[in-house]
RNA sequence: GGCCCCAUCGUCUAGCCCGGUCUAGGACAUCAGGUUUUCAUCCUGAAAACACGGGUUCAAAUCCCGUUGGGGCUGCCA
């Protein structure tokens, strides 16, 4: 614990865009250490850029966020003690922080137009210098502002960097030191009721009483100067922790160019909401052992920040399927069933418990929801094939395969199966009669034209399962079907 | 360019903090074999890495320095 403070920790998105995984990871792991801790997990909503902001997309990111598996103790949705959890609704705050740092001198207002520091960056760029601010407008004096300010002249509020070495320390990389007379003195604010992030973040953390605050490894460099606004207005440091970015393939920066990184569309592409937690939990973190399958509950017991990496982690997709068909594959077929609702025809769903034992047969070959469409077709429908199918595509040492051979095998079988009572036409009892044939008449003789039969297709699952699942009077039917077709 | 971060198989990583137990372990992917009428599952096996150079030390993947490489930031976005 961290001495008597209650650990409290937040997500901050920026409702500029679709759920970004990234979010959801950096969400994640917030989650992972506030529940580990026996701490708070704040959501906050930081749309302080109201021109690129949008409720629709505040919307998505917390649907996103709930489909995730995430919870959260306060936040727009749900309250709290420290609302409101919009930014856009806590203007007064930073009005008001704004003003003190003004009126003591720490901050001040900047009438540069944008021109003019285009034109200082490249000058500064030129001399081979970090560009920043020139401090032009730094010793204007209060009465001159506010004269400017009263007369409508455009303005925005600059703090005050002082020119000294910052020191923080980063629970995953330990002690970063920065040299703030590189920075410049960096624009908080458009106005009194507009803050930048840089400021709105930093002030929240401190109302809403955060004590660690774990985010990105791309937001390093705004770390110093938040501690700086942080001191100039005497407020507790926060502890940091700034993750490994996850990659693209390429290992730049992940964005919409190499792969979609919206959470939503993994859940389109029939990725459940577990494989995508414990995916990216082990993007960047890894536990003790060599356990690769973790629940929520195990995540949350084994975490650890001092287990987190500090090198960049490449997206890896194969991975991600893989652990997504091993879920698929411990679901139960009833509730498997009902996730794949919505990834097929409606009509599939008319017949539910045909439905459903399709999907017990089809389960350990499915990676995604999305796949079972194709997968388990046949079912629903038997597609039209050519007679030739049906023919074992036998290596040519066995020449005595042919349309007659085969005619005959599935006569053999059609009056044998026709045999098997209907209670007891399940894949046991259809492997119990048909096998023993097989030892006369062949394995691949016999079962691949039945196979392929009842599928109608090259590719499927076996045709003991695919009997059971049809039940007797479908699979004679399209025995019979199969047997016209070499006539 | 400047500032900062990082560096173990193709990928995610264990080991690194507290040097010897590492002929560097696991997983995904790949390849081969087995099970099998097909596909998938499953099982077995193979190939595959300490970026480089210096130091420290009896001993370095592990500690230090440098080089190289990669990444992030450098907005009146977050």
């Amino acid at each position: 614990m961290d001495g008597f403070r209650k650990i409290r920790v937040r997500m901050a998105p920026s409702p500029t865009g679709p759920l970004h995984f990234g979010t959801a990871r950096t969400a994640l792991f917030n989650w992972l250490f506030a529940r580990a801790q026996g701490g708070d997990f704040v959501l906050r909503i930081e749309d302080t850029d109201i021109e690129r902001s949008s409720p629709e997309y505040e919307k998505d990111i917390i649907n996103g966020l709930k489909w995730f598996g995430l919870d959260w103790d306060e936040g727009p949705d749900v309250g709290g003690n420290y609302g409101p959890y919009r930014q856009s609704e806590r203007l007064e705050i930073y009005e008001k922080y704004l003003q003190k740092l003004i009126d003591e001198n720490k901050s001040y207002y900047c009438f540069c137009s944008k021109e003019q520091l285009e034109l200082d960056r490249q000058a500064m760029l030129a001399q081979g210098l970090a560009p920043k601010y020139s401090g032009r407008c730094r010793n204007l004096s209060k009465e001159e502002s506010e004269k400017r300010i009263a007369n409508g002249e455009k303005a925005v509020i600059r703090f005050k960097t002082p020119g000294i070495e910052v020191e923080f320390i980063d629970l995953i990389r330990g002690k970063l030191k920065f040299d703030a007379t590189l920075i410049g003195d960096i624009v908080i604010a458009r106005n009194l009721r507009s803050p930048l992030f840089i400021f709105s973040g930093a002030v929240d953390d401190f109302e809403m009483k955060i004590t660690h605050v774990i985010r990105g490894e791309d937001h390093i460099s705004n770390t110093p100067k938040q501690v700086l606004i942080q001191r100039a207005l005497g407020f507790d440091e926060v502890k940091y922790a700034h993750l490994p970015l996850i990659l693209a393939p390429n290992r730049t920066k992940l964005s919409k160019r190499y792969l979609e990184t919206s959470l939503n569309d993994y859940r389109k592409q029939g990725y459940l909401p577990e494989a995508m937690f414990n995916f990216l939990a082990l993007l960047g973190w890894h536990p003790k052992d060599e356990q690769e399958i973790f629940s929520a509950e195990e995540l949350i017991k084994e975490f650890d920040l001092k287990r987190i990496q500090k090198a960049g982690a490449i997206f890896d997709i194969n991975k991600l399927e893989w652990l997504n068909g091993q879920y698929i594959k411990k679901i139960k077929p009833v509730d498997l069933a009902g996730k794949l609702t919505e990834f097929v025809p409606s009509e599939w769903l008319n017949n539910k418990e045909l439905f459903i034992r399709a999907v017990a047969v089809e389960k350990e070959r499915m990676k995604k929801l999305t796949d079972f469409k194709e997968l388990a077709d046949f079912f629903f429908e038997l597609p039209d094939y050519k007679a030739e199918l049906l023919i074992w595509p036998r290596p040519k040492e066995i020449e005595k395969i042919n349309k007659e051979k085969t005619l005959n095998n599935l006569k053999l079988l059609l009056e044998e199966i026709s045999k098997i009572f209907k209670a007891d036409f399940n894949a046991a009892n259809l492997e119990k009669a048909i096998i023993p044939l097989t030892e006369v008449w062949g394995r691949g003789e016999l079962l691949w034209p039945l196979r392929a039969g009842l599928s109608g297709k090259e590719i499927s699952p076996g045709p003991f399962e695919i009997m059971e699942v049809l039940g007797k009077e479908e699979t004679l039917r399209r025995l019979k079907i199969a047997i016209e077709k070499l006539e």
